[in-house]
RNA sequence: GGAGGAGUAGCGAAGUGGCCAAACGCAGCUGACUGUAAAUCAGUUCCUUCGGGUUCGGUGGUUCAAAUCCGCCCUCCUCCA
């Protein structure tokens, strides 16, 4: 029975390119089959900023990320399961991952401790004493009903110590065993590698991972601040004992060179605010660098965003009106820019794919990283 | 023709003897943003060989010192005729 409903969620690896090791396939969850590698939009407060149901599916999306910290404190786990989950609340019937409020044990570090039976917050909004255990959270999750959850763990502020993380390892090690033990539903459960820049942590916790068993596999505490080399070591560190047989997921992994590098390496997922903030900071991804609306160049320039992009914006706007709704501060604006990083960012991925399937990986990535030019921060 | 008011950096607007190369806002420009406390944040916008140099409608004064006080001129606004 249990093999049963498993069965619902599973990889399916189609193909290995032949060039780079990569990895395609298909991943089945409740709410649909979606294709692998890909990326993955955050929407934290059950909502994509800026973006309707309708334009995320448009997007070519597979899965969407929540928020276990943030929905808990508003609306409340409660409210949302009363209206019958979180595909439901927000009307998305596609396959949905909530993170486990681990990264706000970074992210909100000034409002936090952390102790053995899990960490102790002040809400952000309001002050208000907050307690997240791993059982905690995975009970919020379920409440949530996404098709994936996460573990309950630290994402360590980089750099640490190895003395503080091993202990920080060895603590979100005993927080995923005892998550796992109250995980109740047949959501499918991930664990997550950390361990820093240390390789014997990342082997050590990845090993410890395997063993206790999970539906798929997170490499978390990256990208937050570490120089890209240690990002990379951060994955090489940890993959070589992930199952080959089950998801990988690139925690906080965004921007166009940190995908590539992933997929090469054999990772399946990513998720990323990067494209929508940016977005609504007026900074696009283009298939020729990075390009920054607000500029007084593209005033008069009548051509969209990307030529070669086959987004709604790209489609039907100039650079022209972008520029014009975003120095005018109009809500379309950042919606436009958004759907166009996302469906930059998917595409590419897309494209990553297809060369997997060809065989071809390793041109794809050379290709896609020449054209973007050495523009810098993605 | 008479009475009153105003002219400050690209624009708006503080400042009304020294701490003023001149607050602040806008506009412009440049960065940043990576499991979202983010429609946010930081820097920058007279010239400069970085020592300094030239600014506050114009001009001439007063003063050790003027965007700030005085004379004249120019421009604009309001009201009266």
């Amino acid at each position: 029975m249990i093999q049963e409903m498993k069965k619902k969620f599973y990889l399916e690896i189609k193909h290995i390119c032949k060039q780079s090791g990569a990895r395609y396939g298909i991943l089945h969850t409740p709410h649909g089959d979606v294709e692998v590698p890909m990326f993955m939009p955050v929407g934290t407060l059950a909502t994509v900023k800026t973006l309707s149901v309708e334009e995320i599916k448009a997007i070519g999306s597979g899965v969407i990320l929540s928020n276990t910290y943030h929905l808990s404190i508003r609306p409340g786990a409660d409210i949302v399961q009363k209206a019958g989950g979180l595909h439901k609340f927000m009307n998305y019937d596609g396959p949905m991952l909530t993170d486990s409020g681990g990264f706000q044990v970074f992210s909100l570090a000034a409002n936090r401790k952390i102790k053995e039976e899990g960490v102790h917050f002040r809400s952000h909004l309001n002050g208000d004493k907050l307690f997240f255990s791993p059982e905690g959270a995975i009970e919020i999750q379920e409440k949530l009903g996404a098709d994936i959850i996460m573990s309950f763990d630290e994402c360590v502020h980089y750099p640490a110590t190895y003395e503080y993380m091993l202990d920080s390892v060895n603590r979100t090690l005993r927080w995923a065993e005892r998550g796992k033990v109250a995980h109740k539903t047949e959501q499918a459960l991930f664990g997550i590698v950390q361990g820093g820049e240390f390789a014997e942590l990342r082997k050590y916790c990845a090993n410890k991972l395997v063993e206790i068993d999970f539906d798929g596999y997170a490499i978390g505490g990256t990208s937050i601040g570490e120089p890209k080399d240690v990002c990379l070591k951060m994955i090489d560190y940890a993959v070589p004992y992930l199952p080959v047989d089950k998801p990988r997921y690139l925690m906080g992994v965004g921007s166009i060179d940190y995908i590539l590098e992933g997929i090469e390496r054999g990772m399946d997922m990513f998720d990323c605010v990067l494209p929508t903030r940016i977005a609504r900071h007026g900074a696009l991804m283009t298939s020729k660098g990075r390009l920054n609306i607000r500029k007084a160049e593209y005033k008069e320039d009548f051509t969209p965003l990307d030529d070669e992009c086959d987004c709604y914006t790209c489609k039907n706007y100039t650079r022209a009106y972008l520029r014009h709704l975003y120095v005018s501060g109009e809500s379309l604006g950042q919606r436009l820019l958004s759907i166009h990083n996302l469906r930059f960012l998917i595409k590419m991925v897309e494209g990553a794919r297809e060369a997997i399937k060809n065989d071809c990986f390793l041109d794809y990535k050379k290709s896609v990283i020449e054209k973007f030019g050495d523009a810098k921060g993605f």
